[in-house]
DNA sequence: ACAAGCTTTTGAACATGTTCAAAAACAACT
DNA sequence: AGTTGTTTTTGAACATGTTCAAAAGCTTGT
């Protein structure tokens, strides 16, 4: 199924960054399989050999961002942030790295949320919870203790969140995105210092119930 | 376009019916427009004749759908409700009748999310809210003044992302999604006497403010 | 050098969503 | 009844995602 050999790694990489290329220029839909191929020097089945389908190379592509929005925000989250800042800075970087590939909002959403619990799925969930355990961690002060723990999967919820708003998002720019993510981070930031009240620590509690056992 | 005489509402009602039937004994994806076609007794081209695409038969199921949602849930709203009675009454309620579509789930959203401006989006909407609206002015006690005005808008926004939630849960019986309607209600109902609070009423701003321009 | 068994590549087919020009059916008017 | 214009219907084509059996290349062991 997938590549074996150096050349066939050389293929698949051919492949990869030709889509890439073809996406930016043609957008999504406007690109072909055939475009692909051809563009590759390569033949149409032989794409299908690489790649099972055309969404299969809009998740490699998306698991790629996933990693960048990682590595691009991990020196931001420098001591002396509080936890708004970080939360707004990871936020906003992953706005930034995934605008060029607006256009692929709704495939991505098919990759991100498909609930499909193959490798794929489950590396990229590890890589974005990383980021976001990272961002509590490093936030001064730290964030209480009774929360603390569950922070980061509520963190990638809202991530999510924004995500999804982000990529059925039609503004300019993105524009009511990013006024979405200024909004966001202090209002993340007010909750988890209230969480320390029981009736907003009772209404947390029934948010990390949903995220606890799965998504 | 679209039929005009009496003959062509006729066509058009047996393709939909003769869709509906199909999708829910093929599914979505397994059903053709081929096969609509042929089982309405129709050459294939006609059925293009009435419906610009697979999806906007979909688009027309949806529609029906949050109609009877609608008016399903209306009758519900009696006197003595309090107000998470009426949202947990209303929630549960599209989860029901949305439940024999679970797996239209990510065609519903692509007509749902769409950002379309058209006029059939714009129904919907106004559809969405009156209920919402209805769901408000019924609870007893009255919510506070200073949220009343927007909490219909806001109830549509968690309603929006109950619906996403369904889309991509699938856990068996949409049993996740039952579980989070049981605890976002609550929820909700102590955010709404919370919102008194000035730090409370500052995250609903911002969250409102999200609500007010659109989406 | 050769055989056996992988991996890679090809080319042709298939299935299905969609388009379109032309035919048929129909309605309205004279 | 006949003409004219509109609505409905058809059938054939097209575009593109996907599959598959067979050919070609490569690697490894003899």
């Amino acid at each position: 199924m997938t590549q074996q050999t150096a050349k066939g790694a050389e293929t698949r990489r051919l492949l990869l960054n030709t889509a890439l290329r073809l996406f930016a220029k043609e957008g999504f839909a406007g690109t072909t399989m055939r475009a692909i191929a051809r563009e590759s020097g390569v033949s149409l089945g032989n794409t299908y050999y690489y790649f099972e389908s055309k969404d299969a190379i809009v998740h490699e592509l998306f698991r790629n961002l996933v990693e960048q929005h990682r590595s691009a925000s991990w020196p931001l989250l420098v001591p002396g942030n509080n936890l708004e800042t970080n939360v707004r800075l990871s936020l906003e970087k992953s706005l930034e790295i995934l605008s060029p590939f607006h256009e692929f909002g709704p495939a991505f959403i098919r990759t991100a949320f498909s609930g499909a619990q193959d490798e794929l799925a489950e590396t990229r969930r590890a890589l974005e919870l990383e980021l976001w355990r990272q961002v509590v961690a490093t936030a001064r002060p730290l964030p209480p203790l009774a929360i603390r723990q569950d922070l980061p999967q509520l963190l990638r919820l809202v991530q999510r969140g924004v995500f999804l708003f982000w990529a059925y998002d039609s503004s300019v720019d993105a524009k009511r995105s990013r006024r979405l993510v200024k909004n966001v981070a202090p209002a993340i930031a007010r909750l988890v210092v209230l969480s320390r009240m029981p009736v907003v620590r009772s209404i947390l509690d029934d948010v990390i119930s949903l995220v606890r056992p799965a998504t």
